[in-house]
RNA sequence: GCCGGCGUAGUUAAACGGUAUAACAAAGGACUCAUAAGCCUUGAUCGGAAGUUCGACUCUUCCCGCCGGCACCA
């Protein structure tokens, strides 16, 4: 196996606050990086921001900002849940950093150095008023529905595009190992795209029309289009391309974690096209390795699968919800009570519920039982040996499977639970101490592996809990308190 | 329009050609080590109709409802 190992997450557009979905797929990348961590492996765990195109430059002009000033603002933002999600992540990448501007621009030159690059007039309807390019779609009696009192012209452009078809058989060859897209009805639908679907994506746009973008090497009147820009990050984030001026840098993350380690990105479900196809198409073209494995998840919605919205007031704030509750309370439900890879939706009232259930009730409940019996009971703290994690609770992490992995320790807690009432040392310990005794330092035990388990999920509750199990000593304060 | 998926207790899910498994919530019970926690008990004619079969929730067809992908949109 190869020992080094890199994952994603995707870098959302700083034009809104961050969304709990990308918390979602943000926590669940930190837990695999955790957990191949914690499997010896030299982790490379990178996530960041996108910050060209379109969409942010009209977002920071209607907020009257200069828009360098509204990606930081941003920017900031996402960095920030590094902190809140408790993240073991390794960078974070800014696509208006230098060194990104510098990769993307290396990136063109391989592919357009490969002859994947050609120039092409685009044709289509452009909206003065809205100053892009509309589709049928958004005509009503042949006038854009924003603007209703403006005709739309048609309007002739010459941009780039990439060869995305030249790959059309590589990329086929790349779907048809069942690793590179989980789960695998995703790998029917990019299956499903290239064979009938696929064009040529144009990449670049005319720096007249819209100027917040990268520059076209060697062709000032062309901004890159975002999506070539943005896709670049993965391996820019490692550094690349290394720059001989610079001198040799003292470690080659991208030689390591790129060209020699095991690659998986995470990504929402409607990526599939972006991630597996595009992106993959073009490392295919600049010669690079295609990523291993990227895991799609699925959308949270409000109740009753609706989409999250400000105006249907069903909006979750990830900050909000970790400040009331705690990190490791988000995560618990963002792994547990979230599927990994199909849409579920997050409401208050089930987040409650799931707290109360798993958190306080469950986990934390334990954790009081089992120490109240340590320490009242036994002279000194037990002395603890370590044990592999359970085979099938390495599996589902390794199929990316983290709500059955969460399950798999709460049916642990669920057993521990049933076995306390069962064989009742609280009570064997009037009448047998010994025998009790002994008892309580099997359940002390237990309850260190479940925590094993529980690392890479709930990081910090778990170093609590081992910290306790060191001292021997109760909570001082309830784990998770329950909420009414 | 084309392709794919789904519809199981109040909710979220699981399984299987031989009358359904769990978690959470609800109600009742015995206990007390623990965070009024834990444990036990209680509930589904498996979207509708027809068919294949000795027998279907599980297979086939049709219908209803929901969702996703594509139909040159980032």
């Amino acid at each position: 196996m190869k020992s080094s190992f890199y994952i994603t997450t995707t870098i959302p557009y700083v034009n809104a606050d961050p969304h709990i979905g990308f918390a979602l797929e943000l926590v669940q990348s930190d837990v695999i990086a955790r957990f191949k961590r914690l499997q010896g492996r030299e982790v490379f765990f990178s996530t960041g921001t996108d910050e060209h195109g379109q969409k942010i430059w009209e977002a920071s002009q209607k907020e009257g900002k200069k828009v360098e000033d509204y990606v930081n603002h941003y920017a900031q933002k996402f960095l920030e849940l590094k902190n809140l999600l408790n993240l073991s992540s390794d960078n974070f990448i800014r696509t208006t950093s230098e060194g990104h501007i510098k990769a993307a621009q290396a990136f063109w030159q391989l592919c357009d150095q490969k002859g994947d690059i050609y120039k092409k007039k685009y044709k289509g309807l452009y909206c003065v008023g809205c100053e892009k390019f509309i589709t049928e779609k958004d005509l009503m009696d042949g006038k854009c529905t924003l603007h209703p009192n403006l005709k739309p012209e048609t309007v002739e452009e010459e941009n780039y595009f990439f060869k995305l078809s030249n790959y059309k058989k590589q990329l086929l060859d790349y779907f048809s190992n069942p690793k590179t897209i989980i789960p695998d009805w995703r790998r029917q639908e990019a299956i499903d795209f290239v064979t009938n679907a696929m064009e040529d994506f144009s990449i670049s746009r005319s720096q007249e029309r819209f100027a917040w973008g990268i520059s076209v090497p060697a062709d000032e009147s062309q901004v890159m289009y975002v999506w070539f820009d943005a896709l670049t990050n993965y391996i820019s984030t490692l550094g690349w391309p290394f720059d001989s001026a610079q001198g040799k840098p003292e470690e080659n993350l991208f030689e390591k974690f790129w060209l020699e380690g095991e690659k998986v990105q995470t990504a929402g479900k409607d990526m599939v096209k972006f991630q597996s196809v595009m992106w993959q198409g073009m490392l295919m073209s600049a010669g690079f390795p295609t990523t291993d494995t990227i895991v799609y998840h699925g959308f949270i919605t409000g109740e009753g699968g609706i989409k999250m919205s400000k105006s249907l007031g069903n909006v979750i704030n990830p900050i909000e919800i970790v400040k009331e509750y705690g990190t490791d309370a988000l995560r618990y439900f963002l792994l547990r009570e979230i599927s990994s890879f199909e849409d579920s939706s997050f409401t208050i009232e089930r987040f409650k519920d799931a707290y109360n259930a798993g958190l306080a009730n469950g986990l934390g409940n334990l954790v009081s039982r089992i120490l109240t019996m340590a320490e009242n009971n036994l002279e000194v703290p037990v002395q603890i040996t370590d044990s592999e994690l359970e085979k099938k609770f390495t599996e589902y992490i390794e199929n990316y499977d983290l709500q059955k992995a969460s399950e798999f320790i709460w049916m642990q807690i669920g057993l521990i639970d049933l076995e306390i009432q069962e064989k009742q040392p609280f009570k064997l310990i009037k009448t047998e101490p010994e025998k009790a005794k002994q008892m309580i330092k099997r359940l002390v035990q237990e309850l260190y592996k479940i925590t094993s388990h529980l690392e890479p999920l709930l990081p910090e509750t778990a170093e609590r809990i081992k910290k306790l199990i060191k001292e021997n000593k109760k909570p001082a304060q309830p784990l998770f308190l329950r909420k009414d």
